[in-house]
DNA sequence: TTGTAAGCGTTATCAC
DNA sequence: GTGATAACGCTTACAA
């Protein structure tokens, strides 16, 4: 067989995969009229871009997406960063980032930091080493702001679920966490409820303390507040510990999230109390298992999928024309959801 | 001021991001001393080292990865393809592939089908650009075999928890869904029920049949067969139907997932029959909500994180060779799950 | 111990 | 309507 002087064969025996220079040298042209047939950026000859584009199926020719970027500057790829994709509420948010992600085009790596700063550093990484064009950033946790500092209003970053304090001048996209703590202290009023046990999320994220200050305003009665970290088991031990001191000092739990709702529902049913009948019982976030579950729970709706893609449509608003995003604010309305664990305080 | 000829400025008033030439000429060596400084690849006088250091500090130099990708022709990103990250099983799947790839220094794109095929296709794509290095392909459906076909064998593929009819020729790793249906029947069969009926998920997929057939296999009574498709109202139709048609003709309901049997739970309580004082019901999957809902569902575990997190780990073994995988088989123990929704048959 | 130059595979600019 | 050539920013022979 003799030597093939320009790296090109016809059958499929070569390794490497074929390249514009390939198509170019087989179709006779120069790999100018290759890309312009590619791309349509200028008229080619009929004729011309027929032959292109036969050699182009001969050959597999696919453009390497990489040589493109490096060119343009910009990979059309972002990333998304979360805590934890297992958990329904990031999974619903990470659902509308790619949507949005993928209506424009965009793809996008998942970013999952297990609340572990090395791996929030490391995918940080890759928006300045520009191997993505932007960051959707929803940390679920007291964010480490100072790694956040360096790059907001240098890169492109838009902050979802969750602001970051000290970082007002962002792009935010968030549920109305107050409006959702005000509803649950409504409806808890109306039907007659007077004395509460609020078990908040941890202090430091804003979130927390908006749905607290939206119920206590609305609620009107008596509150009493237990801070919990946002997981069952902390709801279930918060609740248990009241029950053995004592008794509950209310007829209503109004818990920040629904895993610690169920927390909550679990200790009041192992003390041989019944929800609602003896004691009512709220969450927040309307995961999977709270219409599932029994008695289902009345909670508080979040837009986590509207929120993810808010952000990530925002974001890539001024990414796509290689803008840093400005400071901008877009509140999320939430819903109540009546269920069954809720009813009027027994008499 | 003075013109800056290097296009280079000390100050960050320059847009343009450093390149490797601004750090080399700012430190009076050549781009290859920077290279080397930074990737270690052969020794440095330590002093033109140091210098090298502090001026890519004073800069903000990082390294284009997007450059080195090309260079190296390989993008240290793989994809990841299901079809819905807000189900909680792929969800998890992800959180093992992800884990997985970040174990390597791997990137992960989350292309999110929603069953669409022109999506699957676009992603697919990625993989003939060689944007990335390879995919873990968890269609969940059965899946789109012709467009496969052109991909295995010539590019880096695993295929997680579903087969692929005709393909057997790859890499896959998949729970034990045969066992899992065995495990049930063996369940039931010792609980005294020999009348079953069960609804299973389409009949295309594989993992469907396998654990039907473990099923009927272990249980060795009676068994009604209702073909589904794993969503919740499908159980609940199922199990609606046959009750108006005169009554369920079994003790026990084996739902090829947790969505549908949590549908054919609903469909039980709401024509007065009592789970599992009247029916037993068990799942498949033992998703979150399994152990939330009333009764508590007996179910099969399903490992999905650590089918995510071996088809992704075998895929890199190979991929980070620059090797197209082997066909190979791992499966994975499942294990039963009992809990509330199962007792022995009524007299 | 260091530098020069040739790639990697595109697209943009400029010229014909 | 088409083509040379120079970028994009890096790594790596090959040379000194």
């Amino acid at each position: 067989m003799t030597p093939d002087p320009y790296g090109v064969r016809p059958d499929s025996a070569v390794r490497r995969p074929a390249s514009i220079k390939d198509v170019a040298a087989a179709a006779g042209v120069s790999p100018t009229t290759v890309s312009h047939v590619l791309s349509g950026n200028r008229p080619v000859n009929e004729q011309t871009a027929a032959r292109v584009r036969s050699v182009v199926n001969r050959l597999g020719y696919v453009p390497a997406s990489l040589a493109r970027s490096l060119q343009a500057g910009a990979t059309s790829v972002i990333g998304l960063l979360i805590p934890d994709i297992s958990n329904t509420f990031f999974a619903e948010l990470a659902k509308g980032a790619e949507d949005a992600a993928h209506d424009l085009g965009y793809g996008m790596i998942l970013c999952n930091t297990e609340f572990d700063a090395d791996r929030e550093d490391r995918y940080l990484g890759m928006i300045r080493s520009r191997f993505i064009d932007g960051m959707v950033y929803a940390s679920g946790s007291p964010p480490s702001r100072r790694r956040l500092e360096a790059l907001m209003g240098k890169f492109p970053i838009a902050l979802a679920d969750e602001e970051v304090e000290g970082l007002e001048g962002a792009l935010i996209a968030t549920a109305d966490h107050e409006a959702g703590g005000r509803l649950v202290g409504e409806h808890l009023r109306q039907l007659g409820h007077r004395r509460a046990l609020m078990l908040t999320g941890p202090r430091a994220l804003k979130s927390s303390v908006a749905r607290a200050q939206g119920f206590v305003r609305a609620f009107r009665g008596e509150v009493v507040e237990r801070v919990g970290d946002f997981k069952e088991a902390s709801g279930h031990r918060l609740v248990a510990r009241l029950l053995e001191e004592g008794g509950l000092p209310c007829t209503a739990v109004f818990a920040a999230n629904d895993l610690m709702a169920f927390g909550a529902l679990t200790a009041l049913t192992e003390a041989g109390l019944s929800v609602p009948g003896d004691v009512s019982v709220v969450g927040f976030d309307d995961i999977r298992a709270a219409s599932l579950a029994h008695p289902p729970l009345t909670t508080v709706h979040q837009p986590a999928y509207d929120v993810g893609r808010t952000a990530t449509a925002q974001l890539l608003q001024y990414v796509s024309r290689g803008e840093v995003p400005p400071a901008s604010r877009h509140t999320l309305p939430v819903e109540l959801k009546v269920r069954g664990s809720t009813a009027p305080p027994a008499r």
